[in-house]
DNA sequence: CTGAAAGCGCTTACAG
DNA sequence: CTGAAAGCGCTTACAG
């Protein structure tokens, strides 16, 4: 019941000063000690809690926060990367006070994006999934609002992100199956079209230098969908015309998995006949069988750090870095 | 840069009425016809977007809900449920110009809770994660907000909820394992403190009715959390004390994956040894070897069946239905 | 440091 | 149907 209606004319009332007053001893403004703690003595006892529409009016800014995702719901949703990092987000957002405001919209719809964005009333965005095409980004930029990226952005466009550092990911990938031995190593990469920047895959290069250190090369590269299908596919055209493999990194938990399935199927032990390492950590990778040796991403300092880009430039108009890099962790499990 | 330049007052003078005129015809106000055409026109042409936190001062009104779950962060992330049933909701808090609100907090910190519910500002609340403790049903109650839990809430606590059809889930995963030719089927449930109504496992209930028309009954049931590691064990237990097992129903995907990781290990063929089935269908389900059958959860239905009875509650006040079941659907894969 | 006043952008009785 | 006015709850120059 007791629902809003202790306002802070209340609470100036209690504490018996004026209305200005007690709003600048609640906030950062000037007030002497005195002041300050009767009037936030006063708010305590009547647990006055102050009307977000109000404050927002006078202040001028929502504390919406767009996250932006050029998707279709449906792919969105089932997309592991997109929706944990979307909880994680909400996380962060928590903590800072601030509300998401979901820009779920197909990347050929154009006129949506610009109404959504609009309509959401939001300070500024973040963009966790993004196909570029010219009309989006310039939307974005037209908007004028700070904008911070989970994920390098595409050439040509230059706003602060935060990113797991991919090229040590391949890197530690590709070590430790040098150091286990294999020669024969496959890169079963994932699409193309995402690659960042423009056609260079960081995985894979952090995987062919480990490579190159133990003097060899990849013995095939296949490129696909992040899914486990792709995975299947893409061993099974391995296994045919590499049937000497005897190791892979593939760039998802999800394709890690149907590299498993194929290799299953086909008779290979894993690890004994081909290790297999993956990417991500995410809920897949404890689930196979073997379990997945993989990268973990780490997307709650990525999220924070996000949020943290964001809030800074909300309110500084500035930010120092253009990028923060975080570093993935190898994890060891079983298949490699 | 044009930010929230436009407002109301500039479309009325543009249409040439009184700023009252523009926004009655703006909403649902009366206005003739013409008047109305005119402004809207006017509003079309300014670009105008009407600023929120205006809206919520004088309609009083947030527009914002908060998703509680009482949960460690920590573990709300790594929840396959959670994380995506989050994500839906906020598809369909999207779409009906909704704000979710992240009310996650440990089942122990009453007093946060509080303070999260009262700072959120939220009209409403739909509760997806709930530990049952006689503080937070308190806190809840005394809010007086509108509230939606999603899964049965605990006996006592008389919320409208959306809920998957448990029993028939439960249901069809004994059917089709009897409908194969299995005799001896063991379940292996999710922890007991869950369950709803207390101490009653509608899974395992509706399982049971389809063995019962088979004329078995279960070898074993065992409960556990809903992780992999559960699977695991509870897996090995089972193929100690009753090696004759030729079916399971595992009541996660999780589960399902570590009792397949289990069976694996021990030599046995899945399908042919021994069938499993799981539940929920998640990302999980289509990376194991082989593939999991399973019990597919709606979940996009629920969040926005969810979002609905919430929305209605919060106009009307009032709710006909106290629940919303929907049907389940079983997902023939490789494991069953 | 403090108070009185104006204003943020919208909606809603109140008269006409 | 329409206009003028008051008010939602807060903040912020402006004087003192």
């Amino acid at each position: 019941m007791a629902q809003q209606t202790v306002t802070i004319r209340d609470v100036a009332r209690r504490a018996g000063v004026a209305v200005s007053t007690a709003s600048r001893a609640l906030g950062e403004g000037s007030a002497s000690p005195t002041t300050r703690s009767k009037v936030r003595q006063a708010a305590q006892d009547l647990h006055f809690v102050p009307n977000m529409a109000a404050k927002q009016l006078t202040s001028g800014r929502s504390n919406i926060v767009a996250i932006v995702i050029t998707e279709s719901p449906d792919f969105a949703f089932r997309d592991a990367f997109i929706s944990d990092i979307v909880s994680r987000l909400m996380g962060s957002f928590s903590k800072a006070n601030l509300l998401p405001f979901l820009v779920l919209i197909a990347p050929t719809d154009a006129d949506g994006f610009m109404r959504l964005l609009r309509n959401s009333g939001a300070d500024g965005m973040v963009v966790v999934s993004f196909h570029y095409s010219k009309r989006f980004a310039t939307i974005i930029k037209a908007s004028g609002k700070p904008t911070v990226f989970v994920g390098k952005p595409p050439v040509g466009m230059n706003y602060p992100y935060v990113d797991p550092d991919q090229i040590q990911g391949g890197y530690l990938a590709g070590q430790l199956l040098t150091n286990h031995g294999r020669r024969h190593v496959v890169l079963i990469e994932g699409p193309v079209d995402m690659q960042s920047p423009a056609g260079k895959n960081l995985r894979t290069e952090g995987c062919v230098m480990a490579l190159g250190e133990a003097s060899l090369t990849p013995v095939d590269i296949l490129s696909g969908p992040y899914d486990f299908e792709h995975g299947i596919e893409a061993m099974n055209t391995i296994l045919d015309t590499h049937p000497e493999v005897d190791g892979v990194f593939a760039q998802s938990d999800q394709i890690a998995a149907g590299a498993l399935h194929a290799l299953h199927q086909r008779g290979k032990r894993v690890p004994r006949d081909v290790a297999v390492v993956g990417f991500d950590d995410f809920h897949v990778a404890s689930a196979t069988s073997p379990r997945l040796t993989t990268i973990a991403q780490p997307l709650t300092e990525l999220a924070q750090a996000a949020t943290d880009m964001l809030i800074h430039r909300l309110k500084a108009g500035e930010w120092k870095t253009t990028a923060q890099i975080f570093p993935v962790k190898l994890v060891m499990r079983e298949s490699a």
